[in-house]
RNA sequence: GGCGCUUUCAUCUAACGGUUAGGAUACAAGAUUCUCAAUCUUGGCAUACGGGUUCGAUUCCCGUAGGCGCUACCA
């Protein structure tokens, strides 16, 4: 190497340090930047029903995100239209979450600093913040009645309640103060609406999505308080909540994406813009066939549910199945769920919460709707089954076996696991794939008879039986090596005598190898099993 | 209808503007074993279309088409 070249190089390796700092000291800026505050996210359901597996998803992305910026997850009950309010509701979206080992700081049963977190417990804060923007006139109040504003809609096509009718309307700008008053003062219902200027053009800065521009005129006076119970609309509560509870990220389902410019210009009139959360608006999950999003009917239609839990309508009586009672591990609905819509950009996809958390990035997240193939949870649900313990599986499994009244040590429930587990999918699908390790074979299936029970097979077990039971040593590796060289010595075939013996054992040609069976069996079972088939097989 | 978002294998997805477009699930074949599985190997399968910008486009821009969402005194 000349001397010169010798030089470049050392320039190159005195430049790639300071090159790196500089890449380091600029994303550590743009980390700052998106860390200047305290980072509290919400997952803020209304207790309408079960919590849709959707929701799951939404409330994961939030999880991962606060736990990922050591910040704070709120849970918050949005109970405002009381129409729909079911009960059991919250009750049940809390044990979902205790289910699947998603955590919350604060919110309703949590306790916390910006309580209550119940949205119909909030009612003078909400009626102080509609108050405030009546006042600073970005909002009014309207008498139209719902039968007016469908008269209106059923006259003009396309009618929108917003700059260019609002004139026509009976609200406080066309009446005079007086009228809107003593309305007001005599109960005549009313909402309040807000007041949208036309032709502004609205940013919303999506985290996933960059800046969405709209114009306001598209946009209509959404209703944001209503007389009837005195109460906000999802649109306010949702403003005044967050910015109250000091919410930096709002993260949640695409459906809000067109009212996002709606919260923007709420939280302009409010004042607030300079602590307005940052949004994140997420892909939906969609049918995994056919159109549309993935709905509550979906699930017990297509045979995989779209609940965490089994959930018991109490209105209609209807039960829909949740992936708890269908056996699904917890995790594996988690790591499933959380790469429908955002991946770490590596191949790996075995992934535990620890790990999702670690590696978590809402601008890594996918823009279009991810089909619900719940066949690749299955997959997940295997793997899970297989990386988890022998005894934590056999954990699992004890309450099926004592269903089927077998009792045994939970040493024995262990041993079968480990023989068993990696031919299922699910936990109750190990019963099928090990009854024979409990119960001897009560009937013997005819397929496999017909295949490998042959007019000789009654006099080879029996020969084999005499073998084995000279046999002083039955561990399964030992016999094994004894058995072949018998079979060798006869000059049978190997598969003719192990599959008839195996059929007199598990009643089947099925299960794991034939010696790993007789070496849980034991010897005098192993010899009763096969005598037993023997004498009830020869006559038939 | 209006407005917005979106588009890579069947499905979930990866790919500084330069790759034989990668992985996973599902599917198929083979290997293996005493059976059934599991496992391993292999295989087929994609950049919606049309324009531009560029030496070069899956990637950037525009249009078209498709998909999805919103369009309530629901959330």
């Amino acid at each position: 190497m000349s001397t010169k070249s010798r030089h470049n190089t050392s320039i190159i390796f005195v430049m790639l340090p300071i090159l790196s700092t500089f890449v380091l000291y600029f994303e550590n800026m743009s980390d700052n930047i998106a860390l200047e505050r305290r980072v509290r996210v919400r997952f803020a359901p209304s207790p309408t029903g079960p919590l849709h597996i959707g929701g799951v998803r939404t409330a994961l992305y939030n999880y991962l995100f606060a736990r990922q910026h050591g910040g704070d997850f709120i849970f918050r009950i949005e109970d405002t239209d009381t129409n729909r309010f079911v009960p059991g509701a919250e009750e049940y979206i809390l044990e979902s979450f205790r289910w699947l080992g998603i955590t919350f700081d604060e919110g309703v049963s949590f306790g916390g600093e910006h309580g209550p977190y119940r949205q119909s417990e909030r009612r003078a804060i909400y009626r102080q913040n509609v108050e405030t923007l009546l006042k600073l006139g970005k909002a009014y109040i309207a008498f139209d009645t719902p039968d007016e504003l469908e008269a209106k809609r059923a006259l003009i096509p396309n009618f929108q309640y917003d700059a260019s009718t609002r004139m026509q309307m009976r609200n406080s700008l066309t009446l005079p103060a007086a009228e809107v008053e003593s309305l007001v003062d005599n109960g005549v219902q009313y909402v309040v609406r807000m007041l949208v200027e036309p032709d502004r053009e609205v940013v919303v800065d999506d985290m996933i999505r960059g800046e969405v521009k709209v114009n306001s005129s598209i946009l209509d006076d959404k209703v944001l308080f209503k007389s009837v119970d005195m109460l906000p609309t999802y649109h306010l509560a949702n403003i005044v909540d967050d910015h109250l509870m000091e919410v930096s990220h709002v993260i949640r389902g695409e459906e809000w994406l067109p009212s996002a410019p709606l919260h923007v210009l709420l939280y302009e009139a409010f004042g607030w813009l300079d602590t307005m959360p940052r949004f994140a608006h997420l892909p939906l999950l969609l049918k995994p066939e056919g159109s549309g999003k993935l709905s509550k009917r979906d699930g017990d239609r297509l045979g995989f549910p779209v609940f965490p839990l089994e959930w018991h309508d109490p209105v209609t009586g209807d039960v829909s199945s949740g992936y708890r009672e269908k056996d699904y591990l917890p995790e594996a609905v988690l790591n499933f769920l959380a790469l429908l819509g955002w991946n770490p950009g590596e191949d790996r996809e075995i992934l535990s919460l620890d790990e999702m958390t670690r590696l978590f990035n809402l601008e890594k997240c996918s823009k279009a709707g991810a089909r619900f193939n719940y066949q690749k949870l299955v997959w997940f649900n295997h793997e899970y089954i297989l990386a988890k313990p022998d005894s934590e599986v056999a954990e699992l499994f004890r309450p099926v076996l004592e269903e089927k009244g077998v009792c045994v040590p939970f040493e024995r429930i262990v041993k079968a696991v480990s023989l068993v587990k990696n031919r299922v999918n699910f936990i109750h699908e190990l019963w099928d794939n090990s009854h024979y390790l409990f119960q001897a074979p009560q009937e013997y299936d005819d397929k496999s008879l017909k295949k490998w029970w042959k007019e000789d097979s009654p006099a080879i077990i029996s020969e084999l039986c005499d073998f084995i039971e000279k046999q002083e040593v039955f561990e399964g590796d030992i016999l094994e090596q004894r058995v072949m060289e018998w079979i060798a010595g006869k000059e049978y075939a190997v598969g003719k005598v192990m599959n008839a013996f195996r059929v007199t054992l598990v009643g089947a040609a099925m299960g794991p190898q034939i010696f790993a069976i007789t070496d849980f069996l034991g010897k005098e079972e192993t010899l009763r099993r096969a005598r037993h088939a023997v004498s009830v097989l020869s006559n038939g």
